[in-house]
DNA sequence: CAAATACTTAGGCATTGACCTAACTATTGT
DNA sequence: ACAATAGTTAGGTCAATGCCTAAGTATTTG
């Protein structure tokens, strides 16, 4: 219970920077290097290492070296259990048609 | 674009502690008074606090002051563009995948 | 083998985050 | 009015983040 909460944490936490989102993205379209990740950004090397080590800390990503290139590749999984965690907290709220019903109303309200 | 992006971090960094998600839960069944939210912590008040200010400020839930009790209560939008973005990546890698597997079949069949 | 390439490690600095205690303000109940 | 209640603000500690430059380690490549 408490492994899958720090786990969570991690994986949000990881989402939580626009460079590592980016860097999400990318691997979405295929496995690449450091040095093809890095270069749309501009910021020196170690401080872009920095968010790899963040994302492979949180298992979004994993990589292997061969030869002196190391190559990363996107994980689903902890991507998975981030959209279950939030899809749950969607559905319990929607079943309270109170809150949703007032929320509507409310921005009924802010549009006339 | 820009903002949309900031948005999105500070919604991923405020989910990315254990005590936040646990609040938006329990908002998740209701509204609720600052007291209320805070008794299941083992925590001071003004650091509890501060996690429903990043809260506030993630635009995760929204609070109203009435006498002296302030209630706290969840704003959908947030944690849906939260899901959109993970929904999203998902999508793309499993565009690729599928293509991945598609091409594994060829291969397949080729050698058949 | 020497030079270029592709990372890696070390160390430093400024900011932010998470927690605390103590003291304060604004209601409300008696 | 006074005490209790419900938050709030101020200020301080300590660790973690995000960025940097400089220097180091492996691997190719010429």
């Amino acid at each position: 219970m408490k492994s899958r909460s720090q786990a969570l944490s991690k994986v949000f936490y990881a989402l939580s920077d626009p460079t590592r989102r980016a860097v999400l993205k990318h691997l979405g379209s295929g496995p690449a290097s450091v040095s093809e990740l890095a270069q749309p950004f501009d910021m020196a090397l170690p401080s872009f290492l920095q968010h790899l080590q963040v994302l492979e800390i949180s298992k979004l990503v994993r990589s292997k070296k061969a030869g002196r290139i190391r190559t990363y590749q996107l994980t689903p999984d902890p991507l998975l259990a981030a959209e279950s965690w939030i899809s749950a907290q969607r559905t319990s709220w929607e079943k309270r048609l109170n809150q949703l019903d007032n929320y509507l109303k409310e921005m009924k309200e802010k549009k006339l």
